[in-house]
DNA sequence: CGGCAGGTCTTGTCATTGACAAGATGCCTC
DNA sequence: GAGGCATCTTGTCAATGACAAGACCTGCCG
């Protein structure tokens, strides 16, 4: 539709996925994106206002896709949702370093707002449609949030031969499992 | 003892936790640093190599801080444990916001590297002294640093008459508890 | 007492960046 | 076919991080 590009704006919104994946999303630049995208180093003003605004749509992007990943889990008892959320955020870890980086985005965006309510509903959602109380749906969260966290900044890993998957079952059957006390 | 100022690079340091607590770890300017202490723009390179090297010393003292604050705790229930580390985070936001950041430090940096093992370790210790079995110290670690970050991504915040400490008090609670199957 | 060595800070400079302004270019509608 | 508009370009500016070279103070050695 545009005469010179195709689609500049989802162009734009894959390089930043790219660079974000290769340097972090800290390190992202405007004109470097433009550069690859193979235009000029104004280009991507119009589409998304800022720097922030390019950041705010990978954001509202992520948390539709998360969102859409916990809707379409079948067996929705708690722990299948919470292998999902883990399973989302190693596999899309560019769009997740940008949802869990404060300061990176416009956080009063209205998409980026809504995009995140949707995948809060998701997940504090029972499986027979009854809402979970707020304390057990507060650490079902943190517990899959935290872990993802780690998985991405590097301070945990999967055992050798083992996967995320069997790594984020593992530990969301430790809620609401007696605490073994000791090693074994 | 240094001849212009008593002590730079505590001096830049307390500054950059200041302007990390107004706009966050991102927004940082190693000249902004250097005005607000009243040197000129260059010298903060040869305390810190760098700015990541700058964000490097903060993160490094937040994990020392932490772990500090772990070992203080005497009843070393995980419970107790697990309310410490999040009421560390939450009254030191803007060291946790630079550990938790990926891409902003030195990873390999050994000082830093130290200080997280010391409070990883810290973590996964039973009250006995005897060490938790994985997946059960990673799911408590998952679940405070899960928390830890929703709450400062300001994605949750306490209920209003409460506070931080009550709310993980309830959180850590559910770790090991059965899982109430409908709200109330 | 004199100077010398090194850590500390300053001045000067450069390429890169984000943001803005103004203009060019192609497409669509009336 | 002529205006109107979204899209993209060129040009510019202040701010920044990093580096180089030099000035300054301190403390130590002879």
């Amino acid at each position: 539709m545009p005469y010179h590009h195709g689609d500049l704006r989802r162009t734009l919104l894959d390089a930043a996925l790219v660079a974000i994946a290769e340097h972090g999303p800290v390190a992202v630049s405007l004109r470097e994106l433009a550069r690859r995208a193979g235009v000029s180093h104004a280009a991507p003003t119009h589409h998304f206002r800022d720097k922030t605004g390019l950041l705010t749509a990978v954001a509202a992007e992520g948390w539709t896709l998360l969102a859409d990943a916990l809707d379409a889990v079948t067996d929705r008892e708690f722990s299948e949702m919470g292998v999902a959320y883990v399973v989302f955020a190693t596999t899309h870890p560019a769009h997740f370093a940008v949802m869990r980086t404060p300061g990176l985005v416009h956080a009063d965006d209205p998409a980026l707002v809504a995009a995140q309510q949707r995948a809060g509903r998701s997940l504090q959602t029972e499986p027979d449609g009854a809402a979970r109380d707020r304390a057990t749906a507060l650490a079902g969260w943190s517990l899959v949030h935290g872990l993802s966290a780690l998985l991405l900044e590097g301070l945990v890993a999967p055992d050798p031969g083992s996967d995320v998957e069997a790594l984020a079952r593992a530990v969301t059957g430790r809620l609401g499992r007696p605490l073994p006390r000791r090693q074994g």
